[in-house]
DNA sequence: GTGGTCTAGACCACT
DNA sequence: GTGGTCTAGACCACA
């Protein structure tokens, strides 16, 4: 489904859930798919279930996936979700900041934007 | 000088590495100009002298200020500095990220280049 | 500052849950307030750390507490804080179930209403 | 008869438990109309037969059903049954959680009742 | 089989 | 000292 970077500093379970919100978000995973139980994860990625449960648990709490005990987690309707302030808000801020790190580099308005063009780019099947 | 934001979520050291950086690449602060004590600065902001002493370590470093023995902490020249390829790279993928998380919150791209180009009148004074 | 039931059949999770955010809501907390760090919390309950640290971080996912790290975990500001619809949806086929199970035992309407009155008359601060 | 939510959190034998419930105390089910049997309904909501024998179990001990040996099951009385003062309060109880999780979530107590007026108004045919 | 909860104990970063 | 993360292994309810 998808691999883990052991090397990175981002916790195990953030790029879990990163990978996943990506899958969902990107409609390769659609609503009412079934996603892998906890433990069938946690046995490819080699990680312990708890590590991907608490990935799990997170993605449910944000909406993007519903689970059924005895039965399994699925893939939510992420379209008719509202996008809630509080979150939009945190990213907002994450975005500041780290438009802020490009000017601490002491690079020039043009490049920076340069930059961001490029990432939007990279995601050219966005909207 | 500036102020922390004791509720932030952010480490107190990284709120003085980012301040410290926004005073020097603004020009507030001038090469060669010098800047407090680890002890001053600690105690006029109410930390720990060894959080600030981690922070001036950290820009150090960077080469954003440098140290004499026996006469105090300065600014660099971060003009003549060049940018610093694997900074470049990490920031860079701060901003990936950043993007990736407007996206996961299901919003158009027209709204995330809206959300950027707020940020960016904000640095009105950038270039 | 709040006693568990380890007979209920809720969570203790839950339970730290719910009782915190009876002290924020209701005010005895207040924004700000440093609340009881994780170890000591468990070792007053009388539970594993992590299910104080679980309850913890569901609370900061909710937007009840916020958390800077090496420092401590404080009360947020409720007030300014917008209703997560999500949430108030859940909240209203909670109440929608509990006024169902009244409806099943074959009591009558006027009784139910009754029922609900008393458990306002309970919360006689409320508002 | 009815249809079950295959994506709900709540468990399958409790969807059919409250399902039947509202059958029955809404007078669709009479007393002494036979209701299917385990298999049959296992069969026309396509889910494990064991599934439906615990619902039908929990409801007989409730007092809403009652198996003749050999005949199948059968609605009872309801009407005549005295109130059992245990899961009378043990409702309450859940009323009384549900009301304290919309004060959770700061909303005012006006804003509360009208909530609990559109679920009894959902409720038409109460009393 | 599924997820949910709890315990126990380790290591890390920050103050 | 603080919280954050991960592992390991136990027990429970549900299907």
């Amino acid at each position: 489904m998808f691999e883990l970077d052991m090397k990175s500093r981002k916790a195990i379970s953030d790029q879990i859930i990163e990978n996943m919100k990506e899958l969902i978000v990107s409609g390769v995973l659609k609503p009412d798919d079934k996603i892998p139980s906890v433990r069938e994860m946690a046995s490819q990625l080699l990680v312990n279930p708890n590590t991907v449960a608490k990935a799990y648990r997170s993605l449910e709490a944000q909406g993007y996936i519903f689970t059924v005990k005895g039965r399994g987690t699925f893939v939510a309707d992420t379209q008719s979700m509202p996008v809630d302030s509080r979150e939009l808000k945190e990213a907002e801020n994450y975005v500041r900041d780290s438009i802020s790190k490009l000017y601490y580099l002491g690079i020039d308005k043009e490049r920076a934007k340069e930059i961001i063009d490029k990432v939007f780019e990279e995601r050219g099947d966005w909207k």
